[in-house]
DNA sequence: GTATGCTTTCGGC
DNA sequence: TTACGGCCGAAAGCATAC
C-alpha cells in the first residue's frame, strides 16, 4: 500500500496553529527578490478551490485570494521534518516491509501480516489512519493494490483522508480510463509527447507493442510504461539507503552576467553544503552547478575528482569554475544559481582530524 | 557489442 | 497575458575501454 499525507505542509500548518483551518491556507517558497516572489508549495483544500495549486507563483495565488481570507506562510522544514518523522514511526510499525518515498509519502509491504487478504489489509489501513489521526491529527490517503505503481494510482484517486482498494481482479477496468498522466514517471512532457501519438489513457499505452514504446522512450522507460500500463510491477517495497547527493539552490537578488555576483551566492551555497557534510563525515567526489537564466531555461555543468575530496575550497573554486565555463556558454542572464555534490563517501578520519591536519 | 563512467535533463514532491 | 522554488533520484545521452 502507499501512504501519502494529504496537503502536508499545509497540513502541519493547521496543527501547528488550529484558528487557520477554516480558511485557505498557502504554504510558499519566498525567493526574497521581491515581496510576493516565489511559488506555493502546498495548499489546503479550501485554497485549491480557487485554483492555488503547487507550483504557481505567489502573486498568482494571491489575485486568485483576493477576496478571501487567505493565510500566507512561509515554508517551515524544520517543523515538516519533525512531523513526517513521528508520523512515520507509526506507518512503519504497520508494515512487514517499509520505503519512505519523500517527506510525507511511504510503503509499506502488508501481505504477510494481512494473510494476502484485501480485507485484511483494509482493516490494517484503518487502524493506521486511526493512529496517526488520533495521535497527532492528521489525516492521509491510502492506495491498496498488489503492487506499488497501482497503490500510488490508487491512492491519488481519492483524496483528501481516502482509502482505494484495488484487487487484482479489478486492475484493469482501474487502469484502462485513467488519463496518462496519473502514472508515476509520465509528467508533463512525457504526456504531451504520449498525446501526439494518439495515447491518452493508460487503457492506450496497455496496447501500444513494446518496440515502439522502446524505441520512443528508451530501453528503461519504454519497458516500464508498457508493464505499468498493464499494471505489471514486481519492484519491492524495500528501505531506502542513504542519500546520494546534496544540492542548495537560490535566487539571485537581480539578475546577472556578473561572474563576481554569481560567486558570491556560489560561495554561500557550497559553505553550507559544506557543514552538511562536515557533519556526516562525509566526502564528495562530483560537483554540479546549475544556472536558470532569466527565460526559466536551465543549464547545468559538472565535473567529477580523481578520489573523493572533503576540502571547502575545492567545492568553492570548481563550484565557481563552472559557472564561469557555463556562463561564457550563455547569452541571457542568470536569475537562479544551484550547487549539488554527489558520489558521496565516508571520510577516512575524523572531521577533528580533517579540519585540524589537511 | 557490452560494460562502465560521466554529464545533462526530466519528473516528483 | 504575465507572473516562477528548492530539493531529491533516475534515466538518457554520450564517450571510452575492451
Amino acid at each position: 500500500m502507499l501512504v501519502d499525507l494529504d496537503y502536508f505542509y499545509a497540513q502541519c500548518e493547521e496543527k501547528r496553529d488550529p484558528s487557520i483551518k477554516e480558511k485557505p491556507v498557502v504554504v510558499s517558497v519566498y525567493s526574497g527578490r521581491t515581496e510576493d516572489s516565489g511559488v506555493v508549495s502546498t495548499a489546503n483544500y479550501i485554497a485549491r478551490e480557487y485554483g492555488v495549486r503547487s507550483g504557481i507563483p505567489i502573486s498568482v495565488a494571491k489575485s486568485r485570494l483576493r477576496e478571501v481570507d487567505a493565510v500566507f506562510l512561509p515554508v517551515d522544514h524544520a517543523f515538516y521534518d519533525e512531523m513526517s518523522e513521528k508520523v512515520m514511526v507509526i506507518l512503519r510499525s504497520y508494515a512487514d516491509r517499509f520505503e519512505e518515498v519523500g517527506i510525507d509519502e511511504a510503503y509499506l509491504d502488508v501481505t504477510e501480516r494481512a494473510g494476502r487478504d484485501y480485507g485484511a489489509a483494509t482493516e490494517i489501513a484503518r487502524d493506521m489512519k486511526g493512529e496517526v489521526k488520533a495521535h497527532l491529527g492528521l489525516t492521509c490517503s491510502i492506495g491498496i493494490a498488489p503492487n506499488k505503481v497501482v497503490a500510488k494510482i490508487a491512492a491519488d484517486v481519492n483524496k483528501p483522508d481516502g482509502l482505494t482498494v484495488v484487487k487484482p481482479d479489478a486492475m484493469r477496468e482501474f487502469l484502462n480510463p485513467l488519463p496518462v498522466g496519473s502514472l508515476i514517471g509520465v509528467g508533463k512532457k512525457t504526456e504531451d509527447r504520449m498525446k501526439a501519438m494518439g495515447i491518452g489513457t493508460i487503457g492506450d499505452l496497455a496496447q501500444i507493442d513494446e518496440k515502439t514504446l522502446i524505441d520512443t522512450f528508451g530501453q528503461k522507460l519504454g519497458s516500464y510504461f508498457r508493464r505499468a500500463a498493464n499494471g505489471i510491477d514486481d519492484t519491492p517495497v524495500q528501505e531506502r539507503g542513504e542519500r546520494l547527493s546534496v544540492s542548495r539552490i537560490s535566487t539571485l537578488k537581480e539578475d546577472t552576467r556578473d561572474l563576481k555576483a554569481i560567486s558570491r551566492l556560489s560561495d554561500r551555497l557550497c559553505d553550507d553544503i559544506y557543514s552538511m557534510l562536515i557533519e556526516r563525515n562525509l566526502g564528495f567526489t562530483s560537483i554540479a552547478v546549475v544556472a536558470i537564466t532569466r527565460d526559466l531555461a536551465v543549464h547545468t555543468k559538472s565535473k567529477t575528482l580523481e578520489r573523493p575530496s572533503d576540502r571547502p575550497e575545492i567545492l568553492r573554486n570548481t563550484a565557481t569554475a563552472l559557472l564561469s565555463e557555463l556562463l561564457d556558454e550563455l547569452e541571457l542572464p542568470v536569475r537562479r544559481v544551484g550547487v549539488r555534490v554527489s558520489g558521496l563517501a565516508k571520510a577516512e578520519t575524523p572531521n577533528k582530524r580533517l579540519t585540524d591536519f589537511t
